[in-house]
DNA sequence: GCTCCTTATGTAAGCGCTTACATTCTGGGC
DNA sequence: GCCCAGAATGTAAGCGCTTACATAAGGAGC
């Protein structure tokens, strides 16, 4: 018996006669052979393998993206080689030359980095083999590389025309101190703001050191708390993202606020901070599920070849509204101390 | 000259004349050459791949042990296939046989299923390679499997311990309906009071539907509500995770009880949720990132094939003691109507 | 029974590397 | 100038597969 017809028994069964079939499997079986992909791979010139890049595991706004991308490889045979790049550009680069180097079929970078985008490096690797970034970099949307554009202006002026309509003119904006997310979306929101001819006051815009970890609850919490005590918190806030939206509460309800009553609160990415609490925060749907079903849609499409079909996808996140916001009308006399 | 230089080159510089390398080097980098890592892999007989198995991407507990495992193959130089089981022994079976065949040079399982140990499965993988299994099952402890043990037999230990301190002689045991982690924690529930002679009440173990997922701060909130208004809590009760805690948590704030001055509430898993709230969750810490870095650390040694040192670790959880608990004295009398 | 076509199997090349072994350089000692 | 050890490079085999091509084995048609 040749390896041959051993390794057509495995790829091309209808090319054996049905009774070699069953003594090659019989034997197979017997043995427990496990097939070399290895060597497979090298004559295919396919590794069956993607690999996905994001900024940080412990994250649940990438781990959501991340688990239905890799539940849709699964499913169309694929598995998935995982790294963080802990936002580094240099690290992003060095792991997308491994993945190259391990022959992955395709690469996906979640939230990729500017620089490697600005300076040539994505649109190469794009031609390369199939690639997706997801991002919400308007310069990227305009490129010609296969992305899932995540409009987080769109998400921004959902927020703003919520609250506008709940009656709020003034509404103050709690960031981490730096970000290429919160960034985006303070302008969106001083764009709000000079469309209407508001002055875009800095004085509305709150910063906490560190946004994205576990302590932005508490720094959301000092920051609000001592806005509150200046009497320089207007009707309504919204967070970058739900850890700080839960501070902003926690300081309210401290200072003996209610909401939404005396305050609105609006956050962002809709996690599960957003329903762990007695009040329920209003917040932005990036709709992460949706992200993860695109990217990996768009990677096996461009996979098999079929050039018919989009590029590219834009992800239009939406208002997931709770208790947290609420009417504008009694609140600015109540948070401003009756002044109005 | 030869294909063997230029090996050499990449991987014993050392053996070849500086100037041809300068040369080789100088090559390389125009053509960007990318080696490939499969045929390497094929003579070598290493992939520089590690398989990790968890039961599900989207859940911090994994996320966090993931992240610093990741990080650790990286500085070792080892990337990572990351697959979610959904809790299927079958999965869980034919990803481990998927790493195989993509000859992985280890394998971390994250809790583990029952099953692929009881028949034998893990043990005969885990002679064929570098193999750690983490989980919190006696049985496996006492196997000569590679391993991180997670005592949650102490962890509840701890707990009981604490709430006892705090004079609370019954405390309620909230759970979701099945999975192995709320099993073995009900035991040593039920074990710390047959110890002190007190019947293993029933009616102090308080079941949701779904214990896991984002839904079970609803249902907890409503099982806790309805023990609390039938008068059957006692003046303390822990919560199988965070999530459920805070759902306790908001059923009781709701009923008008104060934390932890009339109901003392610990959680476990001391996930973002325990800081997220007014209310700071006293809650078990199961030390998520000791156990990457310690199945890291084991899978790394057996590789490196130094075959001194342990081949198992074991992790003792530690109550992280923040607000939700309290003394037990006045407690008694308010939730309990004042009949004591 | 012979040709011819189809179907089933075997043969061997080659995927891109690493590495044992062979060969060629190089230069110090005489 | 010659010898020889050691360093530098080349040669070629082989890792475990897939696959084009060659060969063998069945029938069907006459």
């Amino acid at each position: 018996m040749s390896t041959a017809t051993v390794s057509r028994v495995l790829n091309n069964p209808n090319l054996v006669k049905p009774e070699t079939r069953e003594r090659v499997l019989a034997v197979v079986g017997r043995h427990e052979y496990v097939p070399n992909s290895l060597a497979r791979g090298l004559m295919t010139k396919q590794s069956k393998t993607i690999g996905v890049l994001i900024i940080s595991i412990s994250n649940s706004y990438y781990m959501e993206i991340t688990e239905i991308i890799q539940r849709r490889l699964r499913e169309a045979g694929f598995m998935m080689l995982l790294a963080a790049t802990d936002d580094s550009a240099d690290l992003e680069r060095r792991y997308i030359r491994e993945f190259a180097s391990r022959r992955a079929d395709g690469i996906i970078v979640i939230d990729a980095s500017d620089e490697n985008f600005s300076d040539g490096f994505f649109a190469k690797e794009s031609a390369k083999r199939p690639f997706v970034l997801v991002h919400s970099n308007p310069a990227i949307s305009a490129s010609g590389i296969g992305q899932v554009f995540v409009d987080q202006r769109l998400g921004m002026r959902r927020v703003m025309e919520y609250l506008e309509g709940l009656g709020h003119r003034d509404v103050a904006f709690l960031r981490g101190e730096k970000g290429f997310s919160f960034d985006i979306k303070e302008a969106a929101w001083a764009e709000w703001r000079a469309e209407r001819s508001r002055e875009v006051r800095p004085d509305l815009v709150l910063r906490v050191a560190d946004g994205n970890s576990e302590d932005a609850i508490p720094l959301a919490d000092a920051a609000v708390g001592a806005a509150i005590r200046e009497g320089r918190l207007p009707s309504a806030i919204f967070a970058c993202n739900d850890l700080m939206a839960r501070g902003a509460v926690n300081a309210a309800t401290r200072a003996g606020l209610r909401i939404p009553e005396d305050l609105s609160v609006v956050g962002h990415d809709n996690t599960i901070l957003a329903v762990s609490g007695r009040v329920q925060l209003t917040s932005v749907d990036l709709k992460m599920r949706d992200i993860g079903a695109e990217s990996a849609r768009l990677l096996l499409a461009a996979l098999s070849g079929s050039s018919a079909g989009r590029r590219s996808a834009r992800i239009e996140p939406e208002l997931a509204v709770r208790d947290s916001a609420g009417p504008a009308a009694a609140a600015d006399s109540r948070v401003r101390g009756g002044s109005a």
